[in-house]
DNA sequence: TGCCCATGCAATATT
DNA sequence: ATATTGCATGGGCAG
C-alpha cells in the first residue's frame, strides 16, 4: 500500500445532512421549512437572534454542514474551500455513527448475514480518528469495525442509519439548524391527517413564509442573489419569493407527507453559507433559491426513502442484514446515488455532489489512494466483473453484444451468484448473468433500495417513484414479492439455472439494482474484509450469502464511486468538468480463490486454465512474462510473473511473485483475487478481497483435495461444514 | 477418459 | 538450513 501516498478523505460534501433528530425539542418541518423560509429571503435574524450559539459555531467554520441520518449530500462546489475546512469532520462522524455492536451481535446472531469488511478500512478508520481527534472515543473497535465494514444488518434497534450519535458532533463543531424556529405549524397536523391538513395548512404556512419575507432583509437578497433592489422591491420581490418557496414547499409537503416525516424534515440542517453559496450558483435570486429549495427537498425525499428502504429491510429481512451504512467515509455516502440533478447554469451541474472517481485511467495522475481503502473485490458483482461473454446470452460463451466494454470470464458458479444476495454490487452489464442481482425481489435485501435514483429518469419519476414506494401498500407488495422470490433463489445452486435466471434477468431490473447496489455500496463500507455468517444452524435451510463487495462504489485510489451506471449498463466515470464521461475501462478477467498452495510461501497462485488462457497474453515459453498488477485498493504496482508449467499434456498457468501482495492484502487461503485489466491502458489490475468468517478468520481450512473443483454450492455442505462455501473462482468448463 | 489444478516433493538456489 | 523453483502426482469433475 502506499501510505504515503494515500490521501485522506476530504471533509467535503457535508453541506447537506439531516440531523438525526436528536438535538432538541425542535418542532415540526424544520429543517426544510427553515430552509424554505431562509430562501425565501427570511434573513439571518432567525439564526442569529435565536440561535447564537450556532452563529458562534458559524464563525467557526464557514462550511456548510448539514448532518444527517441522511447520506451527506456532498459539498457544492463553491463551497470547497469552507468544506475542506479542517473543522468539517462531522460527516465522518455522521457516517461513523453505525452501531459499534452491530459486528459483535451480529456475529452472535443466528441470522446469516455477511460483512464485508475492510482490514484498509479500519485502518482508514483509525486514520480518521487521528485526524479528528475529538471523535476519538466514538469509535469503539467494534464501532470501528462496523463502521468500516459492510455489514449487513441488524435489528432495527442499532439501525445505524439513524446516526443517532452524530449530534454530538454537530454540537462540538456546530451547524445552523434550518428549523430552530419552525414554529409554524405543528409537523403532526399534516402527517397525520389527510390532504385537507395540508390545504389547511398552507394558507398559515404561506402566510408564514410571506410574513417572514418581509421581515427578511435585504442583506438577505443580496447575499442570496447579489441584486441590490429598493427597499420596496426588495420587500416585492422577497414576497413573491416567499410564495414561491412556500408553494413548493408545500406541494413538495403534499406529495411527500406519508413518506418523509416532520421528524425527517427536523433533521436537515443547512448551513446559511451553504444555501447562500447554492443560491448564487444557481444564479441568484428567487429563483435560484426555489431551484435550490427543491433540490435540498429531492435531496431530503430520497435519502429518506433510502433510509427508511434500509430499515424496513432490516424490519423484514428473514437474514436480518443490518444496515451497512456506517461509513467513516463521507464521501462515499451518496457516491452513486446522488440525487441532485444536474442543473445546468448551476453549481449543481457539475457533480461535486455526484461520485468521485473510483477508478483513475491514469495512475500517473491518480490522486492517492485512501489510506487504508484495501481492495475490494466485488465477486460476481463486480462491476467490472460483468458482461461475461459467457453468459452474456444463452450460450454461456457467447461474446456480449451490447456490453462490449466489459467482457468477462466470469468463473463465478451461478450459485454464488444466486448467494451473492448481499447484492451490494453493481452490475455494469445488463447481460447479467448474475442472476440474483437482476432479481432484486429474489432476496429482501436484493430490493432495498428500489426506488433509488435512478440515472436518466427525470426527477418527477423519481419523485413519482419515491413517493409510492414509501406507501404501506408498496411496501405489502414488496414484501410480498421478496417472500415469493426468496425460497426460489436460496434453492438456486446450481449454474446453469442461475446463468439461465441471469440472462434472462431484465434492463430494468438492472439498473434499478445497479442503483441499489450503488446506495448499498456507497453505504457499505469498501473494503476487502468479506465474512461469512456461521453458517451452522442458522443457515441450514439458508445458503450463506456470498458476501460481494461492490467495486464499483469501492474507493479505489482517492474518491469512490466517481461514476454511475447508466442505463446501458456501462460505466460513466464522472469528469469534475465536464459531467458525464464514458470511462468504463476496466475489464474483469479472472478471479481465483486462493488455496493454501497459493497464499503459502511459495509467492505463486496457480490460475485457472481457461480464464488464464483466455483473458491472458498467450505465453509462448514457459518462463511466461512479467506482468505488472496494479493492486486496485492501494494503486500499488506489484511486478508478477505470468507463466505456465508443462503439465502432462497441457499446462498450467501461475502467476508468481504473488508472496507480498498476498502478505500486504492478508489473504488466506478461502480468499480470492480478481484480476481486471484496463481496456484503455491495457494495464492488469488485480485485487484481493478476504473471506472471513466472524471468529474464525482462519476458517477457510478445508481438507484440502477433498474439496477441490466446487462447482456448486451444496447448502446442506455449508450448513455443516460452517466454512464458506467457495464455489467460486472454478472454471467452469 | 481426459482435463484441471491442488499440492507433494525433488532439485536448486540462497542465506 | 531454509527458501525457491519446477515437475509430477492424483483427486475430482465433466463429457
Amino acid at each position: 500500500m502506499k501510505g504515503g501516498q494515500q490521501q485522506q478523505q476530504e471533509m467535503l460534501g457535508e453541506d447537506l445532512h439531516a440531523g438525526d433528530g436528536n438535538e432538541g425539542n425542535r418542532s415540526g418541518f424544520g429543517g426544510v421549512v427553515e430552509v424554505a423560509r431562509l430562501m425565501g429571503g427570511e434573513e439571518r435574524d432567525i439564526w442569529l437572534d435565536s440561535r447564537q450559539q450556532d452563529d458562534e459555531l458559524l464563525d467557526v467554520d464557514g462550511a456548510s454542514i448539514f448532518y444527517a441520518d441522511f447520506p451527506p449530500l456532498p459539498d457544492f462546489p463553491c463551497m470547497s474551500s469552507s468544506s475542506s475546512s479542517s473543522s468539517t469532520p462531522a460527516p465522518v462522524k455522521a457516517i461513523a455513527c453505525s452501531s459499534s455492536a452491530s459486528t459483535a451481535s451480529s456475529s452472535s446472531s443466528a441470522a446469516s448475514w455477511a460483512i464485508l469488511k475492510s482490514d484498509a478500512d479500519e485502518d482508514m478508520g483509525r486514520k480518521n480518528n487521528g485526524q479528528h481527534p475529538q471523535q476519538h472515543g466514538q469509535h469503539e473497535p467494534a464501532a470501528l469495525s462496523s463502521t468500516a465494514s459492510m455489514e449487513i444488518p441488524q435489528p432495527p434497534d442499532q439501525n445505524v442509519m439513524d446516526g443517532v450519535d452524530c449530534m454530538d458532533v454537530m454540537e462540538t463543531f456546530g451547524y445552523m439548524d434550518l428549523l430552530d424556529n419552525n414554529d409554524f405549524f405543528d409537523p403532526s397536523s399534516i402527517f397525520h391527517h389527510d390532504d385537507t391538513c395540508l390545504e389547511e395548512f398552507q394558507p398559515d404556512h404561506q402566510q408564514q413564509q410571506q410574513q417572514q419575507g418581509h421581515e427578511s432583509t435585504q442583506q438577505q437578497l443580496e447575499q442570496g442573489g447579489g441584486i441590490i433592489h429598493s427597499q420596496n422591491q426588495d420587500q416585492t420581490q422577497e414576497h413573491k419569493a416567499s410564495d414561491d418557496l412556500a408553494m413548493v414547499f408545500l406541494e413538495w409537503l403534499k406529495s411527500n407527507k406519508e413518506t418523509v416525516s416532520a421528524e425527517d424534515l427536523r433533521r436537515v440542517k443547512i448551513k446559511k453559507a451553504t444555501i447562500e453559496c447554492a443560491a448564487r450558483r444557481l444564479g441568484g435570486g428567487k429563483e435560484a433559491m426555489k431551484q435550490l429549495l427543491k433540490l435540498i427537498l429531492e435531496w431530503v425525499q430520497t435519502n429518506h426513502l433510502q433510509k427508511r428502504r434500509f430499515k424496513e429491510s432490516a424490519d423484514n429481512l428473514p437474514y436480518q442484514y443490518s444496515s451497512p451504512n456506517p461509513n467513516p467515509n463521507p464521501n462515499q455516502n451518496l457516491n452513486c446515488n446522488s440525487i441532485l440533478p444536474s442543473e445546468p447554469n448551476s453549481c449543481f451541474s457539475q457533480p461535486a455532489w455526484i461520485p468521485q472517481p473510483t477508478y483513475v485511467t491514469d495512475p500517473a495522475t491518480a490522486a492517492p489512494p485512501l489510506p487504508g481503502f484495501q481492495p475490494l473485490v466485488g465477486y460476481m458483482s463486480d462491476p467490472f466483473a460483468n458482461g461475461a461473454p459467457n453468459v452474456s446470452s444463452h450460450n454461456p460463451y457467447q461474446p456480449p453484444t451490447d456490453f462490449q466494454m466489459l467482457e468477462s470470464a466470469q468463473t463465478w458458479p451461478p450459485s454464488q451468484f444466486a448467494l451473492a444476495s448481499y447484492n451490494s454490487f453493481p452490475v455494469l452489464d445488463n447481460n447479467l448473468h448474475q442472476a440474483p442481482l437482476q432479481q432484486p425481489s429474489a432476496f429482501p435485501y436484493v430490493n432495498q433500495y428500489p426506488y433509488q435514483y435512478v440515472p436518466g429518469h427525470n426527477n418527477d419519476q423519481r419523485l413519482a417513484r419515491l413517493g409510492s414506494s414509501a406507501t404501506k401498500e408498496a411496501r405489502k407488495k414488496r414484501m410480498a414479492r421478496q417472500r415469493r422470490f426468496a425460497p426460489h433463489n436460496r434453492n438456486h445452486s446450481h449454474h446453469n439455472n442461475q446463468q439461465t435466471q441471469l440472462q434472462n434477468q431484465s434492463v430494468d431490473q438492472h439498473e434499478r439494482l445497479v442503483n441499489d447496489n450503488c446506495l448499498a455500496a456507497a453505504q457499505a463500507n469498501p473494503g476487502n474484509w468479506v465474512y461469512w455468517p456461521s453458517v451452522a444452524g442458522a443457515l441450514a435451510s439458508n445458503p450463506p450469502v456470498l458476501p460481494v463487495m461492490p467495486l464499483w462504489c469501492t474507493p479505489w485510489n482517492d474518491r469512490p464511486c466517481k461514476g454511475r451506471l447508466i442505463s446501458s449498463g456501462k460505466w460513466h466515470q464522472i469528469d469534475d468538468k465536464s459531467g458525464w464521461k464514458p470511462e468504463k475501462n476496466l475489464r474483469f478477467l479472472l478471479q481465483k480463490v486462493l488455496k493454501q498452495s497459493d497464499v503459502g510461501n511459495l509467492g505463486r497462485i496457480v490460475l485457472p486454465k481457461k480464464e488464464a488462457e483466455t483473458h491472458l497474453p498467450e505465453l509462448e515459453a514457459r518462463d511466461g512474462i512479467s506482468i505488472a498488477m496494479e493492486d486496485i485498493g492501494t494503486s500499488r504496482v506489484w511486478n508478477m510473473r505470468y507463466r505456465f508449467w508443462p503439465n502432462n499434456k497441457s499446462r498450467m498457468y501461475l502467476l508468481e511473485n504473488t508472496g507480498d501482495f498476498v502478505r500486504a492484502n492478508g489473504l488466506q487461503e478461502g480468499d480470492f483475487i480478481v484480476i481486471y485489466s484496463d481496456v484503455k491502458c491495457g494495464k492488469y489490475l488485480i485485487r484481493g478481497v478476504k473471506v472471513r468468517q466472524p471468529g474464525t478468520k482462519s476458517e477457510a481450512k478445508r481438507p484440502g483435495k477433498s474439496q477441490k473443483n466446487q462447482h456448486t454450492i451444496s447448502p446442506a455442505s455449508a450448513a455443516t461444514n460452517g466454512s464458506m462455501p467457495m464455489p467460486i473462482t472454478q472454471t467452469v468448463r
